[in-house]
RNA sequence: GCCGCGAUGGCGGAAUGGCAGACGCAAGCGACUCAAAAUCGCUCGAGGCAACUCAUGUGGGUUCAAGUCCCACUCGCGGCACCA
């Protein structure tokens, strides 16, 4: 009998899905189809690392099985293809980031065809393909048509040792990720897709989504809805201010209205335009020192200041929209800027940081909630300006010190407050989003240009789509010098307007690479389609992705990108869903065998390509789905591989032996095995269970080797089931069990319910909740039978006792109450 | 600080409220071998000669029965965070 040569059957049945062309996927509205999708790589240097296999091997499990239970499947593949790091690699190697993403394009694909995944290679897309990036600008000036995209001055994350902007994902903590120097804010023309447009129902919209609930939880945080009033505080500037004897308002938000009466005073912060205009001809010096000092903060200092609150009195008072009475106004660095109104209502008594702030500043403070009976001292809340707070109550409670609410509920006082404000035209209820829009410029090389020209008469005006793609130009110089590199290139920035000819300016940023993974999915329905993005006949049959595998770190930006922009083209009739991805699953990340995070500086990286060389890809794709809960992190251990290879080394060994020897399965418990295990590797396969599908396959080859004997059936549903699993060792026993087509072309095993039960079980005996005993029944034993049977088992410990109730739970154990 | 997830043998991990530790790794013993590797068989949570007792992060509770449900904690992982 041949040894398993897993080299030579690998490759052989590789070769033969390619010939055949069996993965390729053909629109036919007659059938059902399944869209299996995976987040395509960033093809870098290092190639793929063990994490890449985890997923795909899922999502490959799952189509496989779809094409044997007769859907139509889509299992495409491409490459994520612009990006930093390229560009990077060029700027330090002198290689041009088309050679270099070319060939680690080839490096990633040939790994993956060695993995044998059933991908549908004539898909195969990359999004620096001018091909594709046509339609990335497409898309551009489909939503800058509908008022999405636009370009508006805006502080950028800047480091001046990689002399170019940073997406906020590469800043980490105020440093730059990449060489570690802090990171400065800076002011430039951008633009932006108004993703904040879309908050609500990116928010609504996910209470649908079959997603991982820390996925939905993520989104939501992103987005921080909070619900709230804007309230109006008036005032009059002095007339030496530079604003002039007028009246001017500040605007606060607050999520905690029913502590109004309790503000002492505002602040704004240090970026609002009000600041200068109403500031006091004697309060300007130092509060513009104080706006210097804050611009000049870099974000690592913010945030490592978190707690040390500084401000400047701006030298004005508004008047409290409730009592009356002055409010004096202060400037202070901890109210961000960008976020509601750029100026809040200090309440001492009830807010940690304004208690923190008003205490450093001598600040009055007012109680005017009183704690439940129990919490604090309810003394606080009627005495005033209450000295004896130790720390502000920032719970619930009762209204005191606050005119007509008092002895109100604090819940119920926020509408009822709110109401009040209304009717004095000071206030109404608002909702306040965290999410931002979507700044997508980026001052790089590596990406699709944003197809726009600036002239001088007609100002800003889009690319014609007759005249797209905007081609990225190849022969620039790419070195990092504080400007886009493609302003650089005269051929490149000097155009004529589309509009009016004359001489004009063209864009010279690049849009972020999340702009071009926010619709890959959709050009794959239609890779090569000319015309527009996708063929939207296509799109209607295959779309929404009905599964999605990836990684847990693009929870927020990715997802939420692709939704955003699936939203927009659903209200305009491009698309006729409004959620991209129905089902997604994270995998957990591989750790090291030392548990660490793989690193290269680590030196724990394993690479796959060795441990295909080892024990081959069927091994590589068993073990990683064997190694442990698929969502859940796991470390990689290279000893527990043999255990997979050993079992694929069995499996080719017992059908062989019984190709060779024709044996005869008499035995019903087998049967009955086998019937559990196409029930069990059934379902585990749908929800992700992957390793107790493989535990329930080798407990099977346990019992076929147990009983000595299996028949052809036997093996044959076996085979099957392993094949998406092991396809290249299933193809091989497949032939060899005398089939003249893939495996794949076979129909995915059933079983029978009735054949599921042995024909004998074991009962577990307890008496008063701990286990006396055990004893085998036949399954159709009645429960009377099962009593008896049980109470007799363990008479010794009925001795002297009475039998209180006998509970009897079918199959599984009797449980006695003795007294 | 807020939100989410988790904690089970030496290790990875199994368990619709129903016999905790499936399956695999490692380890020990044995078979085969001159020997080793590979392979095969047996043992394998802890304590105890045994009957038994103790065991699913900690402490309570519900139940005939709790890893699983409830309450209160501890620790770890992840997301958001001067967001008012």
């Amino acid at each position: 009998m041949p040894s398993y040569d897993f080299r030579k059957v690998e490759k052989k049945w590789q070769d033969r899905w390619e010939e055949s062309g069996i993965f390729r996927s053909d629109d036919d509205a007659s059938r059902k189809k399944f869209y299996a999708l995976d987040m395509f790589p960033y093809p870098s240097g290092d190639g793929l690392h063990v994490g890449h296999p985890e997923s795909y091997t899922a999502t490959d499990i799952i189509s496989r099985k779809r094409r044997m239970e007769g859907w139509n499947v889509l299992h495409p593949m491409g490459f994520d293809a612009f990006g930093l790091p390229a560009e990077n690699h060029a700027i330090k190697k002198g290689i041009h980031p088309r050679i270099s993403t070319e060939r680690n394009t080839d490096n990633f694909r040939r790994q993956l065809k060695s993995i044998g995944f059933s991908y549908d290679w004539s898909r195969e897309i990359s999004t620096c393909d001018p091909a594709y990036y046509r339609w990335t600008q497409w898309l551009f000036l489909f939503l800058y048509r509908h008022g999405l995209a636009y370009r508006a001055k805006a502080p950028v994350n800047w480091c001046d040792s990689c002399q170019t902007v940073l997406a906020n994902e590469q800043v980490e903590d105020g440093i730059c990720e990449r060489c570690r120097n802090p990171v400065r804010q800076k002011d430039l023309e951008q633009w932006f897709f108004r993703v904040t447009e879309y908050a609500d129902r990116l928010l609504d919209d996910l209470e649908g989504l079959d997603w991982p609930d820390r996925i939905k939880n993520a989104q939501s945080n992103w987005i921080g809805r909070s619900e709230g009033a804007e309230i109006v505080f008036r005032g009059r500037a002095s007339a030496e201010s530079s604003l002039g004897d007028r009246d001017f308002d500040v605007r606060v938000f607050t999520t905690r209205p029913d502590t109004l009466f309790g503000v002492t005073y505002l602040v704004v912060s240090p970026e609002n335009p009000l600041v200068l205009g109403v500031c006091p001809p004697e309060r300007r010096p130092e509060v513009m020192a104080y706006m210097e000092a804050a611009r000049k903060k870099s974000e690592l200092q913010r945030v490592s200041l978190e707690q040390d609150k500084t401000g400047v009195p701006l030298g004005v008072y508004v008047t409290h929209p409730m009592t009356g009475e002055p409010v004096p106004v202060w400037v202070a660095d901890y109210v961000v800027a960008t976020y509601g109104t750029g100026a809040v209502m200090g309440v001492p008594a009830h807010d940690d940081r304004d208690f923190a702030f008003a205490e450093k500043y001598g600040l009055p403070v007012v109680a005017v909630i009183a704690p439940p009976d129990g919490q604090g001292n309810p003394e606080n809340g009627g005495k005033g300006a209450g000295s004896a707070l130790s720390a502000a109550h920032t719970g619930p409670g009762v209204l005191v010190n606050s005119g007509d609410f008092n002895g109100m509920d604090s819940v119920e006082a926020q509408t009822k407050i709110v109401v009040a404000l209304e009717d004095a035209g000071a206030g109404r209820c608002r909702v306040q989003y965290h999410l931002r829009d979507w700044l997508v410029s980026r001052q790089r090389y590596w990406g699709a240009p944003i197809p726009i020209v600036y002239c001088d008469e007609c100002g800003e005006v889009p690319v014609p789509e007759s005249d797209l793609p905007v081609l990225l130009p190849d022969d620039v110089d790419f070195r990092p010098t504080g400007e886009s590199p493609l302003a650089r290139s005269a051929d490149f920035h000097r155009v004529k307007c589309p509009k009016c000819g004359k001489p004009a300016r063209r864009e010279s940023d690049t849009m972020d690479t999340f702009v071009d993974s926010s619709w890959y999915f959709l050009r794959y329905c239609s890779p090569n389609f000319g015309s527009a993005p996708f063929d939207s006949r296509e799109v209607a049959y295959w779309c929404p992705v009905d599964l999605y595998v990836g990684g847990a770190e693009h929870a927020v930006l990715h997802l939420m990108y692709a939704r955003f922009l699936t939203k927009a083209l659903n209200d305009h009739g491009l698309v006729g869903f409004g959620e991209p991805f129905l089902k997604l699953r994270n995998q957990g990340l591989i750790m090291g065998e030392d548990g660490q995070k793989m690193s290269k500086s680590r030196g724990n990286v394993i690479n796959p390509d060795e441990v295909i060389e080892r024990y081959g890809a069927d091994t590589l794709r068993l073990y990683e789905m064997f190694m442990g809960d698929f969502e859940a992190a796991k470390p990689w251990d290279t000893k527990g591989i043999t255990g997979c290879r050993r079992f694929l080394d069995r499996v080719w060994l017992e059908t062989h032996d019984l190709v060779h020897h024709g044996k005869e399965n008499t035995d019903h418990g087998l049967t009955a095995s086998l019937h559990r295990t196409v029930r069990k590797v059934s379902g585990d396969i749908e929800s992700f269970k992957f390793n107790t599908a493989i535990a329930a396959l080798m407990s099977l080859l346990n019992d076929w080797q147990g009983a000595g004997a299996a028949d052809r059936e036997f093996v044959e549903t076996f085979i099957k089931l392993l094949s998406p699993f092991a396809p290249h060792l299933a193809e091989e026993m497949w032939e060899l069990l005398g089939h003249q087509h893939s495996i794949l072309e076979s129909p995915w095993p059933s079983y029978d319910e009735k054949m599921c039960e042995d024909s004998e079980v074991e009962i577990g005996v307890q008496v008063n909740g701990k286990v006396r005993g055990r004893f085998a029944a036949p399954t159709d034993l009645s429960e009377d039978g099962l009593k008896s049977a049980a109470l007799d088992s363990v008479r010794p410990y009925l001795e002297g006792k009475e039998v209180v109730k006998v509970i009897v739970i079918r199959g599984r154990v009797v449980s006695i109450v003795v007294k």
